[in-house]
DNA sequence: GGGGCTATCGAACGTTCGTTCTATAGTACC
DNA sequence: GGTACTATAGAACGAACGTTCGATAGCCCC
């Protein structure tokens, strides 16, 4: 009936791909890289079990020995990614207390994770409101977390720095550009994650530090007011 | 058997919702409307042709009179609402000569249309790479079109100010920037096009002019390097 | 060597999918 | 009042969908 229970889907944080935990776990976490994959290309609506068994190589009836249900195999994939990402941020951030510095540890934490697991990522971006209910909630939780602890990082800066501007637009503008880069990168014309990481960057923190910069804003336009956040 | 062709998948350029056309114009652009509402909320794959049925309340053999295919429909919504852009834009941009004027009028012209068209935007965005073969490459020309555009756009001002960066990259953030709106802007929340544009304006042409803003790059780099374009 | 557990499969279930066939009201013109 | 065309619908098509059932290998333990 219902598949196996695994620490996957629990509190561990184990690699989806590391040869640590049971056969079991192993095999599952091969068969979520294969779905990622499938996912990826087709989208979650698109793709069907039958892509999913021919990619993994297993039967149709075999893999739901390993889950119980698409949607919940979406759910694995989108958790999995998102908690790795949140708990390498939570770890590079630990004793560093310039706001600048960061900051830019954000940025390249998250474009880092993104480039290196790039299909993974899409699958997060773009079937972010396939998931009902519990699973989606659950989702959207974290997702809220990390969209928060970056909102905390911008207000430290603008605090730090005495500045004055909307860290809601802020914030969601850098989440643009950097989500943003699933659709274009490509890893044989671009740049890798770290200066990719400095350029948003600079654009980000120019951007926000309104010094008076080559070309000022020009035009009546008192000083800027302020706009809900959240 | 095929469908009657129409002005809305030619070339002209009526509203799609306007009054003129004929009584099949106006039909189609009106499950045109009802279409994009339903793959906005359940995508492509996920809309079934009985959903588009139900809120068209036209009978599912019925909707074929109007046009080939659901894969047809889905190049319809999205060849006007990409043409209608690009339209408005070339409109606004004639007779402006000064560079980050220009800029801030293709923030704007973005802006405004994803804000006063979110569903269909969101069509575009997210069901980016579903059409196949003709239909696919068609749309993706109109967006290399408009991507050329505002490329040339932030050419022009770096040769007019004497800057030196990656207009690749700088023109892919913006365009994550602007973008990724669709995820977040709540109307009753968050503030108008105009006022959206100003800020993102503002974050892009200051970050992208490297004056040596509040915060400059710290530590090591040199000049930055140049990356290809496309 | 037999019982129980893990892992896998072929075949089928009932449902829904996009699309088409055929029929028929409504309307306009002769 | 007949004829041609527009616009719509009911019913059905075969294919594909997510999921489940029952069977059966391989394996470890007694």
């Amino acid at each position: 009936m219902a598949s196996r229970s695994s620490s996957l889907s629990g509190r561990s944080s184990a690699q989806i791909s590391a040869g640590d935990g049971s056969r079991f776990d192993r095999r599952l976490a091969k068969i979520l890289e294969h779905a990622t994959e499938v996912f990826c290309e087709k989208g979650y609506e698109g793709a069907s079990m039958r892509d999913l068994s021919r990619a993994s190589r297993m039967s149709l009836a075999g893999l739901y020995y390993y889950f119980d249900s698409k949607e919940k195999l979406l759910y694995l994939i989108q958790k999995y990614t998102f908690s790795t990402i949140l708990e390498r941020l939570r770890q590079r951030l630990e004793g560093v207390d310039d706001p600048e510095q960061r900051v830019r540890i954000f940025i390249q934490n998250h474009l880092e994770y993104f480039l290196a697991n790039q299909k993974a990522v899409k699958v997060l971006s773009h079937e972010d409101d396939v998931l009902k209910n519990g699973y989606g909630s659950e989702i959207a939780g974290i997702k809220r977390e990390y969209y928060r602890i970056c909102l905390e990082l911008v207000d430290e800066l603008k605090r730090a720095l005495g500045l004055e501007f909307s860290s809601r637009i802020a914030v969601l503008s850098l989440f643009g550009m950097m989500n943003w880069i699933y659709t274009w990168h490509n890893p044989r014309v671009d740049a890798d994650a770290g200066e990719l990481a400095r350029e948003m960057g600079d654009i980000f923190l120019h951007g926000v530090c309104r010094g008076r910069g080559g070309s000022g804003p020009q035009g009546k336009r008192a000083s800027s007011p302020k706009v809900r956040v959240m």
